[in-house]
Formats: C-alpha cells, structure tokens, sequence
DNA sequence: GCCGTTTTCGGCCCGACTGTTTTCAGTCG
C-alpha cells in the first residue's frame, strides 16, 4: 500500500535529482506538478491504479507519468529514481536547501570539485577554493556557510494557531505607520492551512521604503534578509520569516489574489487567462497591454471568467471546475455552530467544573453542549471509573435543571477503543451516555488491516455517537495511524456514527483531504473543541478553518443543528 | 514530460531581489 504522500515524495525526488543533473527545466516541472498532483489529490493514488483508472485522464499526466506512477503502486518503487540515485550523491540534494543555492550553482561545484557532502563544501568555502568558480563572490561564500549552518531551520513549518498572534500583533504594528492604508495577511494563513511556512504581508501605503524602514526595525526582528524597493524579508526571534511586499490601490486585489496562493491555483488561473488571450500577474490582468482587472480579488476572478473563489478552497483541488459548474460550496462558519459536543471537566483532566463550562457555553451562545471525560485505561489523564462516571451525570441532570430553557447538558464520554476494537466500558454505563465519543489513546502503529479492523469495530458499536480524533496525529510530534478510509467512511454513514473533526490546534484531524473525501462519501461530521479549559472551548475556530479548507457546508456538520434536531439524531 | 477551437512541434507562470558584472544568471516565491 502507497499513500499519495509516499508517491508524491518519490516523484518530488526524482524531479530533485533530475534538476541537478541538468535536465530540461520543463520536465523537471512535469515531475513536481505530478507529485503536487497526486500529494492534493482527494482520491487514493493507489486505489485508482488498482482500480484500472486511466491516469492520463488527469491533466498535468502524460503517458510517461501514468506509467511511473503505476510502477510505484505496484511494486513500491522507481526505476529511475533508482538510477539517479546511484548517480547523484545524497549529499548534493542536501546542498539544495541551503540558501542560495539551487541545482546550477550545486552541479557547478559538483562538476569543478567532485564536492559530494556538505561538510567537503564547507571546507571548499572556506579555504577559498569556492572563489575560483565563475559567478561565486565573497558575499555569495558567506552566504553558502551561513546557510550550512542554519540548515536544519529550514523547512520548519508553524501551527497557524502559533502564528496567530504574531501576525495579529505584525498588522497592528503596520498599521500604526503613517500612511499605510491596507494590511493583509496573504499566503497559507489566509488559506487557513493547518500549518504555515511563512508570514507574507500586503501593505497599500502612500512611501513603501519608509514603511519597509519601519517594518524592519520591528522589534521582534532578528535579521534582515533583503529588503527592496517592492518587497522586503525578515526572520523573526522564533525563525518565522516574514514577507512584506507593497502594492497601489490598483493592483491591490490582482496582488492579494497573487499572494494568497495557493501556487498551483495561481497556475491554472494564468494558464486560463492565457487561453483567452490575457496576462495575469501581481499587478493585474492584461489584455492586450491593457489592464482591465486588478482592484478587487472579485474583479481578476470575473476578468478570467470566473467567480469569487474563498481562499480557503485555492488549493486547485477542482475549485476552479466547480466555480464553472456553479456547484462551489457555501462554507460552514464559526457562527453556525449551535454547540460543542467534546468537552472534558474536572472529573478526568479538564480544568474547570461543569457548571463553569456551562456558563460559559451560554456566553459562547451554544445551545448544547456534552461533557465526555475520559474513560478508565486512561490513568495518565484521570480516567474516570464506573462509580465516578454515574456520579457525574447526577450533578449533571441537576444542572440541567438549573439551566433549563439556557443551555443542555448532554451526559457524555471519551471512551477508549481498545486494541481488540472493544470499548473501555460495559453496556450498563454505556447506555447511560447520550453522547460515546470513541478514541484511539495508545497502539497508534497496528498495521493498517488491523487498525482498520480496530476502528470499524467500533463503529459497529451500537452505543457509539462519534469517532473523536480519527487519524490520532499530533502534528509535528505524531504521524497519523494507518487506516482505510474509504471502509471507515462507509461504515460511518451505514451505522449513522459521526466523524469528528478535532479542534485542538496540533490535532485537526480529520485533515482537509480526508474531510473533501468524507463529504463526498456522505459522511456525518461534528467539529469539536476537546476543550480542556475554558479558553479552549475557542479552539472550534481552527476547526471550522479546517472544515472549510475541506469543502464542508453547514449541512455537513452535525452540531450545527438544534438541540431538537440532533436529539432526533441520536439513538434512543 | 505535458499539451493542443491557431498546434503532434514548440511552447511551457511571472516578476523581484541579489550578487556578480557592466547586462545578466540564479534563486526564490
């Protein structure tokens, strides 16, 4: 079995090392525009070819490719990545991400030197043997070293949750200069993606290289990295780099649209305008050397025949088929949520009483929410016992009482499902839940038949609502357990179980493929908090970005109904 | 390597910044 991102990696490879080698820049393209296909692709790479399904059919695949990417279902590897790897050391691949040098200037110092790691570099760049090469001057030198040594910085990608705040409190200091008039958070964060590579800034302001002055002497700045008359780059304390780039009023939106991505998207929005004989870039759209879009983000998309399309869909993940068929989805938001159904108290790991979670649920203006603590074998989180479960729903049907006609308490858990696919608790209590949250809390590496097997056996349960957190990634500390999703989903929607979509801002899962995928397989989805504060009962906002990244409406989401209406849904 | 209501050949998204030269290549996004 091959995921997308196993085959989009090894094509990604091949694309490196045919670049060092030199090949026709084009075709190195083909690769990376395969890989980027396969890796956005909402359907599984491996299914289809086992399916017989005739690749080419996708644009942007060839003969050529169809054929590799068979090679790469089918027996797990690739020929001529292979081959190219017997030629091309590793240590030139790694010598791509450093700054400032690409393939030429690497299979430069390649050819002159046999250099092959990145420690024979550093020691070529500082013995002065590196000057010789045409084109290599001191500045370039230091660069190169530098660039050694912070190597393991790059690539690193921040929470949006993580750079919330900063680039809040980047708008706000913008804004503050004389003369700025317009400050906007382009690129990934604007599409809301689950993690972001770098902060890029639109500013519409009267002097640009004053406010570029300004923007650099930012205090949190580390280093300035260039800084033009267009378009300037730091690095903040925490390694975050941060873009700037200025615009007039008439370009805004053609410039915002430019810099909100995603890169792909941008592609087939110029390829369009090309074929209707037009010119998009970040100042406009051209027809003719005539510009006749460019103000608004509305206008560039009618120029090229299309409509508005949210940021948040800019992936050219089919976006732009659905904008011509006119069936693009009207995104859930924040306020459609009527209530929270993953909430933990003070009875297992949460900080706060229920009554205190109550309250602010109210404030928050839900309608419902479920308190679900966690379940025995979860001691590292204060599981709860038979006995403590029971005594939490009296006090909760006391406060339902109490806060009758402001707000219902669903009696609820987090219930773990263990490695046989049974669940942490006996019926007797089960049935006394209204709300069974089942979750996966330990054994995140079975193999895929068996993890499969595990979840689905859940599912089958009948006192089970919701698979909470269904993947059980964390992002950048665990990867997601291997599972057949096209048999989860259909199981979810014959057995009337929900999907969860987990709010916690390193969790977020289900992923923005798998929610398209959900959606498409009628799937039931809840998105929900997994607060364990107060604060976190916010969390629901990264939630709903993910959502919406995913193609999913308001009808889609179960907790956008009225108490009423989700009561109906429950089993009895 | 992909693609085709001008095409099976000859294009392929487009511009800014840097460092190196002195008009441009390489890199980056």
């Amino acid at each position: 079995m091959m995921t997308n991102g196993e085959i989009a990696k090894m094509l990604a490879m091949t694309a490196d090392l045919l670049e060092i080698k030199g090949e026709n820049p084009f075709k190195v393209r083909a690769y990376r525009n395969a890989a980027r296909i396969v890796e956005n692709s909402s359907k599984d790479f491996d299914k289809l070819v086992k399916e017989g399904f005739d690749l080419t059919r996708l644009p942007g695949i060839g003969k050529d490719l169809s054929e590799y990417i068979k090679e790469i279902v089918n027996t797990g590897k690739f020929h001529k990545l292979e081959e190219l790897k017997k030629e091309i050391p590793q240590g030139l691949v790694d010598m791509l991400s450093i700054e400032g040098l690409g393939p030429k200037r690497v299979k430069q110092i390649y050819d002159a030197f046999g250099v092959t790691s990145l420690e024979e570099l550093k020691k070529y760049a500082q013995s002065g043997e590196l000057d010789k090469l045409p084109g290599f001057g001191p500045k370039l030198i230091e660069k190169i070293l530098k660039g050694i040594k912070q190597l393991k910085k790059a690539g690193i990608r921040f929470l949006w949750a993580e750079v919330e705040d900063i680039a809040e409190d980047l708008r706000e200091y913008l804004l503050k200069f004389e003369g700025v008039e317009i400050v906007e958070i382009a690129g990934s964060y604007r599409r809301k993606k689950e993690t972001v590579g770098d902060l890029d800034i639109l500013v519409v302001a009267k002097d640009y290289p004053k406010v570029s002055e300004y923007f650099i002497k930012y205090p949190e700045v580390k280093e300035v990295h260039s800084a033009g008359l267009t378009r300037s780059t730091v690095f903040l304390q925490n390694g975050l780099q941060v873009d700037l780039r200025a615009v007039s009023h008439e370009s805004y939106g053609a410039a915002l649209h430019y810099f909100t991505g995603s890169k792909a998207h941008n592609i087939e929005i110029r390829k369009i305008a090309i074929s209707l004989g037009m010119k998009v870039n970040e100042y406009g759209v051209y027809k003719d050397d005539k510009k006749i879009a460019g103000e608004s983000e509305e206008e560039v998309y009618k120029a090229v025949g299309l409509c508005y399309i949210e940021p948040e869909l800019r992936e050219n993940r089919g976006e732009i088929e659905a904008c011509r068929e006119n069936r693009l989805p009207k995104l859930i938001k924040r306020e459609d949520l009527r209530g929270d159904l993953h909430i933990h108290s003070n009875y297992s790991d949460g900080a706060n009483t229920i009554e205190e979670i109550a309250k602010k649920a109210i404030e928050l203006g839900y309608e419902y929410i479920a308190i679900t603590d966690h379940s025995k074998r979860l001691k590292v989180a204060n599981g709860m016992d038979e006995k403590k479960i029971l005594r939490q729903f009296e006090e909760i049907d006391r406060l339902n009482e109490k806060f009758k006609g402001k707000i219902y308490i669903f009696k609820g858990c987090e219930v773990d499902i263990l490695e046989d696919g049974s669940l942490d608790y006996d019926e007797e209590i089960l049935e006394k839940c209204e709300i069974v949250n089942a979750a996966i809390h330990y054994k995140f590496d079975l193999p895929r038949e068996l993890q499969t097997k595990r979840v689905i056996k859940a599912i089958n349960n009948p006192f089970v609502t919701t698979i909470s957190h269904p993947t059980g990634r964390i992002l950048h500390k665990r990867e997601e357990m291997s599972l057949d999703f096209e048999l989860i989903f259909s199981e979810a929607v014959k057995n009337g179980v929900f999907l969860e979509i987990n709010s916690q801002p390193d969790r977020l899962d289900l992923n923005d493929v798998l929610i398209k995928q959900a959606i498409e397989k009628g799937v039931k989805l809840v998105i929900n908090s997994d607060a364990h504060n107060l604060k976190s009962l916010n969390f629901v906002k990264y939630g709903i970005n993910q959502a919406r990244r995913g193609w999913c409406e308001k009808k889609n989401v179960i907790n956008t109904l009225s108490l009423k209406e989700l009561k109906g849904m429950l089993r009895e």
